[in-house]
DNA sequence: AAGTTTGTCAACCGCCTGGAT
DNA sequence: AATCCAGGCGGTTGACAAACT
């Protein structure tokens, strides 16, 4: 037996929202509540299917709405939440107080799966793409794209190829277990993201892992590796106050352990690269 | 100035889930 | 156990605006 619509359609509004009927869903819900979405119309006067209403109050309406643009720091957790979880746009906006799923959703369609492909990401797999599959056919150059995900600033530029040189060379004082030397590395670059709010992918030649840095408003780097090979994702996030403290020791070794567990797949090689 | 393309996002559709009976 | 149903969810559409030719 078939579903039953969840409403006669017949006779009913579609399409957007007046302010009137805007002003009655509104009137209603701050008097009465929400009981059953399904009486919601009937009782407050609309020409609507329940649900539409439930979508106008939790997309549009609610007084606990954050509005305005996602900031850079929300699209990087919206990133890294994905990864995590895939499409569940509910879950996501879980984590963001105001926002609805709807509205990280089409920001995710319309922003964020652009700039990762623009980065060399696979918005899907979030693994870097390989050059041979890369969607952008145009031929640009490394610096061009770079030039175009900073915005065409040539200081960025440069400073973002430095940031990533930087980090690389502390991967590898990491891996030599040179941890003074790494914290201080991990300090410069720390200092530079912060400085000028960017982040980066960089990725081992000719091997299967990846690792995206990038530095936020409460003062943390986040390093996430993924190995393809393995499908296996990992985070570690140091913290400005922690830096200097051994926790910071701690965190060399989480990654230590971590990349250990990875070994054979090719992340020994440390002739790494910046990959867009 | 006019026509076309591209980007954004509110709203809809249909399926899924879980509680009630 | 089977069925019904409301609410929830993710994919998709289409109207509108802005940018481009």
């Amino acid at each position: 037996m078939g579903r039953q619509p969840c409403c006669d359609k017949v006779g009913l509004k579609r399409g957007p929202w007046t302010m009137e009927e805007d002003h009655k869903l509104i009137t209603f819900i701050l008097n009465n509540g929400i009981q059953c979405w399904r009486m919601v119309p009937k009782l407050a006067g609309l020409l609507r299917c329940g649900k539409s209403c439930r979508l106008r109050w939790i997309n549009y309406l609610r007084p606990d709405l954050k509005r305005g643009e996602l900031s850079e720091m929300e699209e990087n957790q919206i990133i890294e939440l994905h990864a995590r979880l895939g499409n569940r746009w509910s879950k996501i906006a879980s984590h963001f107080p105001g926002r609805t799923d709807n509205e990280i959703k089409n920001h995710w369609n319309t922003r964020i799966k652009k700039r990762l492909r623009l980065l060399g990401i696979d918005p899907l797999t979030h693994h870097p793409i390989h050059p041979k599959q890369n969607v952008d056919h145009e031929q640009k150059t490394e610096s061009e794209l770079i030039k175009r995900s900073l915005g065409n600033e040539e200081e960025k530029v440069s400073d973002h190829q430095n940031a990533a040189e930087l980090m690389i060379t502390a991967e590898a004082e990491i891996e030599k277990s040179d941890e003074s030397s790494a914290v201080h590395l991990i300090n410069n670059y720390e200092m530079m993201c912060r400085s000028h709010d960017m982040d980066l992918w960089v990725r081992n030649q000719n091997s299967n892992y990846s690792t995206n840095c990038y530095s936020n408003e409460d003062s943390a780097v986040s390093v996430s590796y993924h190995n393809s090979t393995a499908a296996e994702s990992s985070n570690v996030s140091i913290h400005e106050e922690s830096s200097t403290s051994g926790d910071l020791q701690k965190w060399v070794e989480s990654v230590d352990s971590m990349l250990s567990s990875w070994d054979g797949y090719g992340f020994n090689q440390l002739d790494q690269q910046l990959f867009f």
